[in-house]
DNA sequence: AACTATTTATAAGA
DNA sequence: TTCTTATAAATAGTT
């Protein structure tokens, strides 16, 4: 698209190679965008440039969940796709039992993955469906723990650096009566890493109340509302 | 590009979502093989479907070397991914190696039937949790199709049962006019254990239409205010 | 799965 | 890089 039709090959002018990884790759990523939110696909680019820098973009569920979910993916393949090609004969029988083991974890994976059900009939269907729904609860008991776990912690802290603030705060006060301005505030100190969610680490969230799981899976994009396009985003928040 | 201009949003008809994904998605791929190419870049893309169907670009150095890439270049932590170092050939998987992979998979299944979580972090859960809701999807549409290819084949079974029942009839009224008391109706015969549920077998149910998945989540209840009991309602709407 | 009318992306030039 | 513009490509709506 443009003037004059494009080879597929590498282009061997450096300068125009770099302008047109620079175009191709804001198209790339917007693309990328669009689908996911048209579509409501999952997606994950990753691209790293001749030089080795890397732009990469992601639907909501991060980066890392989208490629855990593809290592989750594709392992079982993997599995599978893995050739007979045994020579070594003293682990064969070994060997065989235990890819028969595999076989049968496999099996039990994609039936908890919502895979291979038309051999199961209604009755086996509702066992299935059960056990999903058990597995979701516990998931989901498990999540708000941790998140209640982390709000408490918050809290802890907070509290703590506020007596530590007032303690100080009158320590000043005691030593410099005369003083007019005084600085009274501090800090907090930088939350660890695992807190440092926006949605999570800021305030307008309710510590106290049950804690419905929908409100993380709809991650609110940080900067809707800004100028910026969230594809755009990536490059330079992230 | 296309007639008429389209709105950064999630189109909500099934179909042409499914349309525009297919389409969107063979450009996204071309793109990104195009970008690497002219442009000599790695690129690794992946796309999960609404559905969780897997697709996949990646440069020659397979995705797996460019996730590796990518994790090193940012800060990773991977928990069910073992490393998987294997090189890539025809060669015999060991003996260890298989008790590994064995060990990676009963990690899996622990986490899609809710147990093992301690070590999981908030993200990771969340990602768990996302993917049995889709199981969880998944099979009850499985189960929502089994139940209505059930009704419809009573309601077919019930139809010709019908008809055969009028012909013995309208047979016996001319065989026999002068007998006064007769029997006319013929009792069905005992429907299969997995049918026979009372409401199924009766009938106020439209076998016909074709199910929408969203129906299944999204809790709308389509038929509040019709004659269906609750119980039977919850097995074929959720 | 094809067909087009249009919109988008982008190659080339400045 | 950024803007402009001519043109190639992608694709939305339709059949």
């Amino acid at each position: 698209m443009g003037r004059g039709r494009v080879q597929l090959k590498r282009i061997e002018n450096k300068i125009s190679r770099q302008v047109t990884f620079s175009k191709r790759r804001t198209g790339l990523l917007k693309k990328a965008h669009e689908i996911s939110v048209l579509c409501d696909a999952d997606v994950a680019l990753i691209v790293f440039s001749t030089k080795g820098k890397l732009f990469e973009y992601s639907t909501h569920s991060s980066m890392d969940a989208i490629l855990e979910r593809y290592e989750r993916y594709s392992y079982a393949e993997k599995l599978l796709t893995a050739p007979e090609t045994e020579t070594q004969g003293s682990w064969t029988l070994e060997s065989s039992k235990l890819r028969a083991k595999i076989e049968v974890l496999e099996k039990n994976i994609k039936h908890y993955v919502g895979e291979d059900l038309e051999p199961l009939n209604l009755r086996e269907l509702q066992s299935v469906e059960q056990q999903i729904e058990t597995a979701l609860k516990r998931v989901r008991t498990r999540k708000n723990q941790v998140m209640h776990e982390s709000i408490s912690e918050l809290h802890k802290k907070e509290r703590s650096l506020q007596e530590q603030n007032n303690t100080l705060s009158k320590k000043l006060k005691g030593n410099q009566k005369n003083t007019e301005q005084q600085n009274v505030g501090f800090m907090f100190p930088p939350q660890p890493h695992h807190l440092a969610h926006p949605a999570i680490g800021s305030g307008s969230f309710e510590g106290g109340g049950a804690v419905r799981e929908e409100e993380y899976s709809t991650q609110a994009h940080p900067i809707s509302g800004t100028m910026m396009p969230p594809w755009l985003f990536h490059h330079i928040y992230q």
